[in-house]
DNA sequence: AAGGCTATTATTAGCGT
DNA sequence: TACGCTAATAATAGCCT
């Protein structure tokens, strides 16, 4: 939205980078404190530029807000943790598995389908105007398009399956407190896990949203 | 910027709030994604409905934003922060000049809105210390939870059915380029839609990823 | 780098369904 | 309730200083 439409892919130049990470900082910032302002929200926004500069916003401060979302470390001895520590119980144990492993492991997929695709595919430009060669890529990046949403939606799947077998099981709740607190337990952990599995998708599936949203599918 | 200006502060007409809350907030995060794509930045964005509830974007994580972020802050001596502001010495803070004010009208709302939800549940609290009363209200509680994450799963088992279904008719590309074309529409679309589904169930569960973690469920 | 200036694009307020 | 629409406002890319 300035002179001319720029595509939401990494800014090669350095200097546009700088220019628009500020510029762009700002205005996220402004639209955190309106969103404040208007809804009586809180609201945190913490920014780390490449260089690992570090800006935030908060309303009414960042800290406090992260506090909150953070109260789950407040059983753990320290909060302030140091850069490699894992404080989150239940939590960060789904992170270690559903987390580095996949990042790592979509990279992987993604350097791959980088190599099979010779790079992004602009889905804008007029199809006839493709060789043959071309759309036999075309369709190959697509396929690992496919691929990809494939192994998600099952992840979610079984994830769903697992939770409905809990959901059908019924309480058992014969008043024994133990029992109670028990399921509650299996509750939390059973619905932990759906969860993240669902934030992973929507990392997942954040980048394709824009890449389909903008007609241009970046594989990376 | 929509039909007619409007000033920024505190929508008093509860419908138009939540209305606003949820666009601006997509909206926010939408921001926030493009500034990680763009800039190749780390962002992590919280806010906190009056309500309580809470949505997060992060990139790569939330957490591992945040985690860096109180890395950077570990000189500060208390992590739990007053409301007035904390220092940051290297950081660029930047913190909203809400006041006193905003913050009442905030607890008043959360007061509000426990008493219409029947006031939350501390999950953490010993359960046999409990009466019989207060163990059925917990198991009701517990009941609503159930319902409520029923109905988002079978929404997200929807959208999957359909999305697997689509997967499973195969390409059917004999060489007609307008075939590839529509095919590749209706694919966009499909997968739109499915990215919707889990996007908005991700806000959906959000706050009870917080609640359940924070072990304090807050039913509304 | 940082700040100001528009032509453009992007977001959204109020409705309608 | 939660979307889709669109006139209207708001953000910003590229320039220039």
């Amino acid at each position: 939205m300035g002179r001319q439409k720029i595509e939401i892919k990494k800014i090669e130049k350095k200097n546009n980078l700088q220019v628009t990470f500020s510029k762009r900082r700002t205005g996220l910032f402004k639209k955190a404190a309106q969103l404040g302002a208007l809804c009586g929200a809180e609201v945190a926004v913490i920014v780390m530029s490449p260089a690992k500069n570090v800006y935030a916003f908060g309303n009414p401060s960042a800290d406090s807000v992260i506090d909150r979302f953070l109260a789950r470390n407040s059983s753990a001895s320290n909060p302030k943790t140091t850069p490699s520590s894992p404080p989150h119980d239940v939590l960060h144990s789904c992170e270690a598995v559903g987390g580095l492993e996949a990042v790592k492991e979509r990279e992987k997929t993604v350097e791959e389908s980088k190599e099979v695709s010779g790079g992004g595919f602009r889905w804008d430009e007029p199809i006839d105007e493709l060789g043959l060669d071309e759309l036999e890529q075309y369709m190959a990046s697509l396929e690992v398009l496919k691929k990809k949403v494939r192994t998600r939606a099952n992840e979610i799947a079984m994830a769903k399956r697992f939770f409905f077998e809990f959901l059908g099981s019924g309480w058992n709740c014969n008043g024994a407190k133990w029992s109670l607190r028990a399921q509650f337990n299996k509750f939390c952990q059973i619905l932990l896990s759906v969860l993240q599995t669902a934030i992973s998708a929507r990392e997942f599936t954040d980048p394709l949203f824009f890449a389909l949203d903008s007609r241009c599918l970046v594989l990376s």
